[in-house]
RNA sequence: GGCCCCAUCGUAUAGCGGCCUAGUACGCCGCCCUCUCACGGCGGUAACGCGGGUUCGAAUCCCGCUGGGGUCACCA
């Protein structure tokens, strides 16, 4: 008749399976809060279990209702669904353990704490920041060592004088003397020798429940099996593992969650990606113009990979082959060159439409279009899909590259960088140009006739090499040294655009170069 | 400092005792293609931190060292 000590670890595989992700909503979205959410989400959806979607709003003086919207928005972009969790339509109640926010289930916490104060698992404490250092240094015991577990032993009348001195009690988890051990599921077995966890505030003097009590009471009441996070609250486990025994141990929930560490999202250097770090921001990502597709493609790869010999792959392919037990304990870090050829692979992959679709938003945002584009501008970018999708890393870039399709010829700026690129005889090329072009009607204004026409007066009667022959007819054409080809961009042009444009390069040479 | 985690090319990774004179991708460097830039194609550069074991055999297992990171809040 022996009892294990420390109760069992949640048994469930397949659709038992229940993950949660959990962010804070303070500051923006981060990639690597996206990547646990994204890793969750795959492990769900590979086992065919269930996704919970919970808010941690417990400190009201940090949280805040943007950053709430801004993570709901992102998980939608991404395309990351949940089957429980916050409503935001208002239509449902979100799932059978709402709500799904910590802000609105301080009735629940009530009842939990009361139970863990009344079985001992709980008690008060007085002891101030000050006091605790106090007491630290007059035991000439290090300052870091912390809380040293002073008011358990209060008796009941140095609780009534405290009391009487005006004082309230935060609520500490007595942690038991005892190794507290669990298998990680990417780094296996882990153990916290006795005594090196110490008791910890769970419930604020003034009645709030702290995150040390609230996420491992969440996930006990909803049911959590798996916990799958990031590796900085893997030294936190150790203390969630004796508060989830007590919760078996009262009743609250049928076994302990099983815990997996993923490890940190890395910036420069050898520090954390931090806020501070652009790339660390989701939407800075969604803005450049990453695809939900392609990003999370690499955020996958951040940790884990789907085969030896392949990193570019759709989420379908992603969710058949993931699992928890794959993932690499070593920190990840944020590559952003990768990170854009993977993007850059994913935009290539798209449907000439769904580029389109997808290119028109940031066209507009960029300042190339108008909000309403007219019906020509529409057929002028539907017509110039082909010559641009496979030459941009993010949708962003479609504005520098096909910008100078909506202005006229008198508003074409010229990048210095582009001017400067214009060797030999610029203005002679462009005057056979125009006289080049000048020759084709109007009606044979396409593209091979173009080339043809230019081909015949440049290289073969001037005998100009092509790339002296083009450079100062791109210029002229689009202001930019990089452009999409050349006699496309003519054609799209139309005739009596492309002969302005050339015209307004030479005069532009002509004249003294001013600012 | 205590405790914990981590350790393969610059980066992300494959490798879970012999298939490894270590594979793939990004990057970088050449070449080809070519109206620029891309795309595409071909080739190249570059890694098992160190020292002990275990074993017929170690990148793979064990120990130590070194190095890096995290965490020690009435934040999450």
């Amino acid at each position: 008749m022996s009892e294990p000590t420390i109760p069992q670890f949640s048994t469930a595989t397949g659709s038992d399976v229940r993950v949660r992700f959990c962010p804070s909503p303070t500051g923006t979205p981060h990639v690597g809060m996206v990547r646990t959410a994204l890793f969750n989400w795959a492990y769900a959806r590979h086992v065919g279990g269930t996704f919970v979607f919970r808010i941690e709003d417990t400190d009201a003086a940090r949280d805040s209702e943007e950053s709430y919207g801004q993570i709901i928005d992102s998980l939608r972009w991404l395309g990351l669904d949940w089957d429980e969790g916050i409503s935001t339509d208002g239509a449902s109640e979100g799932g059978p353990h709402a709500p799904y926010r910590q802000s609105e289930r301080g009735d629940i916490y009530r009842g939990i704490i009361d139970r863990l104060v009344a079985e001992g698992y709980l008690y008060e404490s007085y002891s101030t920041a000050e006091e605790i250092d106090a007491r630290n240094e007059a035991a000439g015991r290090p300052k870091q060592l912390g809380y040293d577990n002073f008011d358990r032993g209060l008796t009941d009348e140095q609780r009534a004088a405290f009391r009487d001195e005006g004082r309230l009690p935060a609520l500490r988890f007595r942690v038991p003397d005892m190794d507290l051990s669990f298998t990680d599921l990417v780094r296996g077995d882990i153990t916290f020798p006795a005594g090196s966890t110490i008791d910890f505030v769970v419930v604020r003097p003034n009645g709030a429940p702290l995150y040390t009590l609230v996420n491992p009471v969440d996930d006990a009441l909803m049911g959590i099996t798996h916990v799958l996070r990031g590796e900085d609250l893997l030294s936190s486990t150790p203390r969630q593992v004796a508060l989830h025994h007590a919760l078996v141990q009262i009743g609250v929930s049928p076994a302990i969650p099983r815990f997996g560490h993923l490890p940190y999202v890395m910036g420069e250097g050898n520090k954390k990606l931090s806020k501070r770090d652009p790339e660390s921001n989701l939407l800075h990502h969604r803005d450049r113009g990453f695809i939900p597709e392609g990003l999370l493609n690499y955020l996958s790869l951040l940790g884990w990979s789907i085969s030896a010999d392949r990193d570019v792959f759709s989420r379908d392919e992603m969710i058949a082959a993931f699992d928890i037990a794959d993932v690499n304990p070593n920190p990840a870090r944020f590559d952003q060159k990768k990170a854009d050829a993977i993007n850059a692979d994913h935009i290539r992959l798209l449907t000439a439409d769904d580029f389109e679709a997808r290119i028109l938003p940031y066209l507009i945002a960029g300042g190339a279009l108008p909000v309403e584009p007219t019906g020509g501008q529409l057929e002028t970018v539907h017509r110039a899909v082909p010559l641009v999708q496979s030459r941009i890393t993010v949708l962003s870039e479609v504005v520098g590259m096909l910008g100078f399709l909506f202005v006229s010829s008198d508003a074409v700026a010229y990048d210095p960088d582009a001017l400067a690129s214009l060797k030999g005889d610029a203005s002679a090329v462009l005057t056979a140009g125009e006289e080049a072009l000048t020759a084709v009607p109007e009606t044979e204004w396409e593209t091979e006739r173009i080339q043809a026409a230019l081909q015949v007066a440049l290289i073969d009667e001037l005998g100009l090499k092509p790339r002296l022959a083009y450079g100062p007819l791109r210029v002229a054409a689009s202001g930019r040294r990089v452009s999409p080809p050349l006699f496309e961009s003519f054609e799209l042009l139309g005739r009596d655009e492309t002969l302005a444009r050339l015209a307004r390069l030479r005069a532009h040479l002509g004249q003294p170069q001013e600012g």
